[in-house]
DNA sequence: CTGGGGACGGGGCCC
DNA sequence: TGGGCCCCGTCCCCA
């Protein structure tokens, strides 16, 4: 027993040996590791800093170099030649300009998703191929200055946007222009740098900077212009601001009423992932940064997710949902995923899908036909006046609000000056969409349109995904589901879900065949039908049929052949 | 020829 | 009385 005894306490003995030897080399080892990543880790982080400090001097260096050449080339040039780009759109504003010369826009070339500090801006009078961002920041009393007033384009980065990179801008604390501007005119006249006013000399292609002498009279316009497709994975390209539309020529205004958002995040329906715009079914919300928001768009852009629901419960529950129970579900704003992100390339805007394809036309005409347009604006009018607050509604509704009072400001500067006032139908169509100067009668008429640049659908389907700009055509759309079809046809049995299909139906009862073909005798009781029947005319026949060869303007026309035909059965 | 949706103007209601 | 808001009707386009 003793000996067993004995025994067993040996064999305790020797395990805690073996074991005191398996911790100890296991620490040696965790400890080797641990020295290896510790001195990996260093490693990492000094080469971290390295090439920070690279950067930065690259930055500096680049920055320094503009600096030189713009004075260089203001040295060679007493007055530039080139009017400047705003001048040319106050111009328009005033009515001086000429449409004839197209839309300008600044143009980043094709496939750059990154600025380079060294990288020109063209400008781009016809094309309308705008994928860069340029921030616009102009005095209020720019034009007060004279020849040498002033305004600036100065480049955003798209590459590691800096989320300080606005405020830097107005700032112009930001690196690539601080130096410039510490080697330009700061470094003669230095002034706050909240009183600068920045200023773009076309034909100039770098940034030519001005500093402004009046401080007080200071308005900081955004005028974000333009993301390309290369974009549509960047959120902050995807908010509620000019998305990427063209900004209408002539309309300073419309610095006043887009929201810029800040950041906006994306999630999906079903949980917070974070998502880049792929998904067309992502949701997204906004959070703006009142604090970088400057003067006149601070109060007014708040498109925040909180404010939308706002207006959703509010403005379309109130108006559809209380009144037929429908079971109608307004939530998170949605852009589209495939909202139009520019002018150029989104059918939505002027390609030939677009429905009434009208709105380039439309804003071309109303820059020709509303007075509005041709308002001289002095955006400092608004310095005074008390702020739009954001709480009743979408910002857009208020850039409507805002653009009235510029509009008002200048009639009563009219009235003030004898005149008469320089819009004189302010009653009809006086709030003017931002995005394409299009003229409404009311702010809600505005904001519902703008959802044509924005993609904004704040009404969605509870039965299927579909989502709709407007509450009415939810409601019209509901009718898929619940199989109402309120229109009967008199003469038949044919019920409709709306009443321009029945309008159109009851021309197979009548016979009624308004439209005629212009070349032939040819009527159609649809517009759509002479369309394809024009192809006819003009030889368009793509449609080839792969048995007998026989060639059709339409696919359909292709198809129906191909079955009467050429069928198998 | 029908079905569905985008977009916009008109008009009614409310404040 | 005027303005804002909202609904409805309608035109148009496309599949």
């Amino acid at each position: 027993m003793a000996n067993c005894m004995v025994f067993h306490t040996q064999i305790a003995s020797i395990m805690e040996v073996l074991a005191n030897a398996a911790v100890a080399e296991i620490c040696k080892l965790v400890d080797d590791d641990y020295a290896v990543f510790r001195v990996e880790i260093s490693h990492s982080q000094k080469e971290n800093r390295g090439l920070r400090r690279k950067l930065q001097l690259l930055e500096l260096k680049v920055a320094r170099e503009r600096a030189e050449r713009t004075i260089r080339e203001r040295v060679l040039a007493s007055r530039p030649s080139s009017v400047k780009i705003l001048d040319r759109y106050r111009g328009m504003a005033r009515g001086e300009g000429h449409l004839t010369g197209g839309h300008r826009s600044f143009v980043k070339p094709a496939g750059h998703n990154a600025w380079r500090d060294d990288q020109p801006i063209s400008i781009d009078e016809g094309s309308g191929i705008s994928t860069q961002h340029v921030i616009v920041i102009e005095s209020a009393d720019a034009e007060a200055a004279g020849p040498g007033g002033s305004s600036l384009v100065k480049q955003e980065r798209t590459e590691g946007d800096d989320p300080r990179h606005s405020r830097d801008i107005q700032t112009g604390a930001v690196a690539g222009v601080a130096p410039l501007l510490a080697t330009d005119d700061l470094a003669t006249t230095p002034q706050p740098r909240n009183r600068r006013s920045i200023t773009e000399v076309s034909g100039m292609l770098n940034a030519d900077l001005k500093s402004e002498t009046d401080s007080e009279n200071l308005t900081v316009t955004h005028r974000l212009l333009h993301t390309g497709p290369d974009q549509m994975s960047d959120p902050e390209r995807l908010g509620l601001g000019p998305l990427g539309c063209r900004p209408a020529p002539g309309s300073e205004y419309l610095l006043y009423s887009i929201p810029s958002p800040r950041m906006v995040h994306y999630h999906r329906d079903s949980g917070d992932t974070l998502e880049t715009g792929n998904d067309l079914s992502c949701t997204y919300t906004t959070e703006m940064d009142p604090g970088n928001m400057h003067l006149g768009l601070e109060r007014q852009t708040d498109l925040s997710r909180e404010d939308w629901n706002q207006y959703s419960s509010s403005g379309y529950t109130e108006g559809c949902l209380d009144k037929k129970g429908d079971d109608i579900v307004v939530d998170d704003v949605k852009v589209e995923g495939d909202a139009p992100l520019t002018w150029n390339v989104d059918k939505t805007h002027l390609g030939e899908g677009h429905s009434k394809g009208r709105d380039f036309l439309d804003y071309r005409e109303s820059l020709e036909t509303n007075p509005n347009v041709a308002t001289h604006s002095h955006l400092h009018v608004l310095r005074d006046r008390e702020p739009v607050p954001t709480s009743t509604g979408p910002s857009n509704s208020h850039s409507c609000i805002l653009f009235d009072k510029v509009l008002n400001s200048e009639d009563q500067r009219a009235k003030e000056q004898g005149g008469r006032p320089t819009s004189g139908n302010s009653k009809e169509k006086r709030f003017l969409c931002t995005f394409c100067n299009k003229g409404f009668s009311c702010p809600q008429k505005v904001e519902i349109h703008q959802r044509v640049h924005t993609g904004v659908k704040p009404f969605s389907c509870t039965q299927c995904q579909m989502r709709f700009a407007e509450a009415g055509n939810l409601k019209r759309h509901q009718r898929v589901h619940t199989g109402e079809k309120p229109f009967n046809c008199t003469q038949c049995q044919m019920r409709f879900t709306q009443a321009c299909h029945l309008k159109r139906h009851q021309r197979v009862h009548t016979g009624e065949k308004p439209y005629s073909c212009p070349r032939c005798d040819m009527r159609f009781a649809q517009a759509g039908n002479l369309k394809m029947h024009l192809k006819v005319h003009t030889e368009e026949r793509p449609f080839a049929c792969t048995h007998c060869g026989k060639r059709f303007s339409e696919r359909s026309y292709l198809k129906i052949h191909q079955q009467k035909n050429h069928s198998t059965r």
